[in-house]
DNA sequence: CGCATATTGTTAACTAGGTAAACAGTTTTG
DNA sequence: CAAAACTGTTTACCTAGTTAACAATATGCG
């Protein structure tokens, strides 16, 4: 515990010899996410898909028949948060519902052709609004955060 | 109606033929976050600090007599919304407003030395659980996330 | 000086994105 | 069969913000 060093004496000192925020690399996470975040809403523009809405729609069409339950575990949220999502992707008519032989508790989503044309326009906007975001950054340097990140996320150990 | 094949394929299919979600940094900066988030709130327990009112706490400490206005742009958030996280503050004795002599509209921001001790118990904690959540990463990879991070806050150009 | 304009902290109303609890319909299990 | 469990849903609530308005105060300029 080396780490918790000089806490010298800051009451007039502004030169930051302070250990602070931004030795923490939740700040710092924070800070990048808000902003790729903005830059998502900004690529979509104003009627554009949110980003768990986005979320939804992606994993439907990568799961056809998925149920509701399912997708809230893979999503990491309440099966209740997400009926407003489904209903929204329903009214945009980029997804069906319907009861699933054999199980009448189940409401099988299935992406529709437009639904997958949304999803695959919509990430390559993203992507392309990624690719200029982060611009600063070398397609290794990409690579690396990528696999960082995932890396993170694994130690996530509740997310079923 | 033809894609009826196509679909069943990526049903039981591991292997992700159609670009997805994964390929998307913002979507791994999320997961990641969330995780850290849900580590900084279990290390703080019940009666802790939330990120947002140790950030401000952070940087009353590292800025003696900061007005609330400054202290929101720093914290890129409104002032409006800065109120009830210095209330909290104020409420535990960890910081003090004090009229601005030469200006009254401005209320001067300083920590208590209270609020100085809980500030570095709690980045001390902070830090102590980021590094088991973070240790499948070597020191250089944190090191290299670090920086990266920082890369991609600073091309948040609407933050000033 | 006087007056228009700007700034500060604050409240109020609103939004986004969730959670938790309860519920009816429908399996599944002992 | 009865009890338990699961599914989608509604309802009430919470957190973390936003925007708009406001009074008090400060500043620029003719």
């Amino acid at each position: 515990m080396a780490l918790h060093a000089a806490a010298k004496q800051t009451e007039t000192d502004p030169t930051e010899v302070v250990p602070d925020l931004e030795t923490l690399i939740g700040y710092n996470m924070k800070r990048a996410y808000v902003a790729i975040q903005k830059d998502f809403r900004a690529a979509l523009g104003e009627g554009g898909l949110s980003p768990r809405t986005f979320s939804a729609l992606s994993l439907v069409v990568a799961h056809p028949d998925i149920s509701q339950s399912s997708l809230a575990r893979m999503l990491g949220i309440e099966r209740s948060g997400l009926v407003a999502i489904i209903d929204e992707l329903e009214h945009r008519k980029l997804l069906t519902r319907s009861v699933m032989p054999g199980d009448r508790r189940i409401q099988a989503l299935m992406a529709t052709p437009d639904g997958r044309v949304v999803y695959h326009d919509t990430l390559a906007t993203v992507q392309a609004h990624e690719d200029r975001l982060l611009a600063d950054l070398t397609a290794a340097e990409k690579e690396t955060l990528m696999q960082l990140l995932k890396k993170i996320r694994l130690t996530d150990r509740e997310s079923t």
